[in-house]
DNA sequence: TTAACTGCAAAAGTTTTGCAGGTCG
DNA sequence: CGACCTGCAAAACTTTTGCAGTTAA
């Protein structure tokens, strides 16, 4: 399940057949990415090192959100927070006292889903769902 | 339903129990959070008007938010989204493509935030939950 | 070779902060 | 009257953009 450094994945074929190129920045970002679980711009810059300009981690984030490589929500307060769209779909739940992210599976949305498809015919994206709220921890205090 | 402009509401007197006083930027702040539904905060600062300055917006929104009367969340890119904390619990549901946001009924999360709270002891903060997608008009297209 | 990409620096946009004067209580 | 607030302007941040030099293909 790790991620080959191979020569040919599918992405970096999608890439090519785009127009666009593979530079060693743009696998640097999105290898911080996996690495980091979910990050925001500037934690991903720090993580690849100085080898690689902030702004190269935002043009590089945008192309590979945009080839469905990777993601962005809005877990905490200003950042936006990236993160691998391929690792299996989970719903963050983010405690507002001490800003952990807990996980749980994301097939726990399905009847919610299924409700929503058919109520109102909007089709909801599984793959990156935060919730809001006090960790047990937390609640114990 | 309405929102009375009477003298005693409850808020304001949390609000000068802790120590804070009651000017006319924060009830044109709090009025036009509740008019707009959900806005950024610039948004909220054309609403009131050019009688408060946008920084007066800021804070008076973190202040609202402290006493529990607003709420925000991330639905689009860049910007917070605040709303009235007291109206019915609903979910957005944000499109990706037409940015639209419609919403439905909060009970429809029960089970699942029941469920995550049996399993993780988290208790999920329903009053403010986006989801996001494609609805069915871009759906269609 | 050449069109795309990166780094740098400046620009644009958003949110916070310091302070002098105004105002609620 | 006194502490809290507001407006204004500047500062601090975050994200975007223009350009010249560099590099993947």
């Amino acid at each position: 399940m790790g991620k080959q450094t191979g020569t040919g994945e599918a992405w970096q074929q999608e890439l090519r057949a785009r127009g666009y190129r593979l530079t060693p920045q743009r696998q640097r970002v999105l290898e911080a990415v996996g690495v980091l679980g979910h990050a925001t711009p500037e934690a991903i810059s720090e993580q690849v090192g100085d080898g690689v300009n902030l702004s190269t981690v935002y043009r590089s984030l945008e192309l590979l959100e945009d080839l469905g490589l990777v993601r962005h929500t809005h877990l905490n307060h200003g950042s936006p927070s990236y993160s691998v769209a391929g690792s299996a779909d989970h719903v963050h739940l983010v405690c507002r006292d001490c800003e952990a992210v807990l996980e749980v599976g994301a097939e726990l949305l399905q009847p919610l889903v299924a409700t929503i498809a058919d109520e109102q015919g909007f089709s909801v994206d599984v793959g990156h769902v935060a919730l809001f709220g006090r960790c047990a921890a937390c609640a114990n205090r």
